[in-house]
DNA sequence: TATTGTTATACTCTATAACTATA
DNA sequence: TATAGTTATAGAGTATAACAATA
């Protein structure tokens, strides 16, 4: 089978305060003086192994943006899979269903509804694909193109106020040590 | 609403080669030489707007683990949710369906199924709560507590592989600076 | 034969409302 | 009244098989 995006997660949190992780963390168990079986209550719960995963740290820290990207885009009717899509068709005009699918990794099947959505919201075209016959070209309309220069620039403020603890060039890091993963 | 998991996403892809991100990426969009209008085939897709937010590349990085993530711990029954839970117990005796709710961001209801199968299997126990009768504490049993042993063995040797290109220097880094994201 | 796009469908994950029992 | 845990269920997201049209 082809992989198509997967969702299983290491779930993410509640927003913490913000303990800015001293070289040897606190221990943050508090087992109450009992009886000699282990029948305590917790204090603070210790997440200090799951913090050593980058999976686990990598998931949170999405979440924890798309969480306001839904609020910020949804007045733009886009969630995150529609607003990688309409900004892949934007960024290349004809790009094929099956382009998007291999580089957004989503299963065809998939594609098909939010394609037609987005034709039927009047944001894209469908054209012939120049030497395919098989194949359709995205384009995205004027008005989804408008709409895409809004989108973007709501989502990248978004994220620079997600990101606003870092400095630029650790986010630059960032961004570079993430690719060193999945690239 | 408490904010449940949320899943929506920004859409991983599939492995690339490495291309590591000269200072000046070059132009990977090639329109064939047609018509004055739009009427073109997309060569290579350029996602280097997307490959700018913070979102998609920890979604994509986490997905590219995950993805990984499913296929080692498999054979322990264990789907990434299931491990953050037992981890959690595992490190946490006595900690309350409420508690982990509250740091792994699930949703009462979601928990009940997950934490009845891992009962049913054995792995973990239900004890009453030493000072509140509505909560019950969670307990790994010796079966269960064999098995994360092993599991988050397997789960930190596959991370280890999937940063392979990271220096232990900036697997640190990026740890850490997702954490000033979420945290 | 292989590929693009599609349909139908099953499965998983996530979210909401409402209930019980204890505090 | 508020909270811990539960039930039932709805909704969104993801996955698989199979088909028609074109290469």
């Amino acid at each position: 089978m082809r992989g198509g995006g997967i969702i299983a997660c290491f779930m993410p949190s509640q927003p913490h305060p913000s303990p800015q992780v001293p070289a040897a963390a606190p221990r943050k168990r508090v087992k109450l003086p009992l009886a000699s079986t282990d029948l305590a209550a917790i204090d603070q719960v210790d997440t200090r192994y799951l913090q050593t995963l980058m999976g686990y740290n990598a998931r949170r820290a999405a979440l924890s943006i798309i969480e306001l990207f839904l609020e910020r885009l949804a007045p733009y009717g886009l969630k995150p899979v529609d607003f990688s899509v309409m900004s892949t068709i934007q960024h290349n005009p004809g790009v094929t269903s099956r382009q998007l699918c291999a580089t957004l990794n989503l299963l065809p099947p998939n594609l098909v509804g939010l394609i037609q959505s987005l034709e039927s919201r009047g944001l894209i075209e469908r054209k012939p694909h120049p030497h395919d016959g098989r194949a359709v070209g995205l384009h995205a309309t004027p008005k989804g193109h408008d709409l895409m220069v809004q989108a973007e620039q709501t989502a990248t403020e978004l994220e620079i106020e997600k990101t606003a603890k870092l400095t630029p060039a650790q986010r630059k890091t960032l961004l570079t040590l993430l690719q060193k993963i999945y690239l």
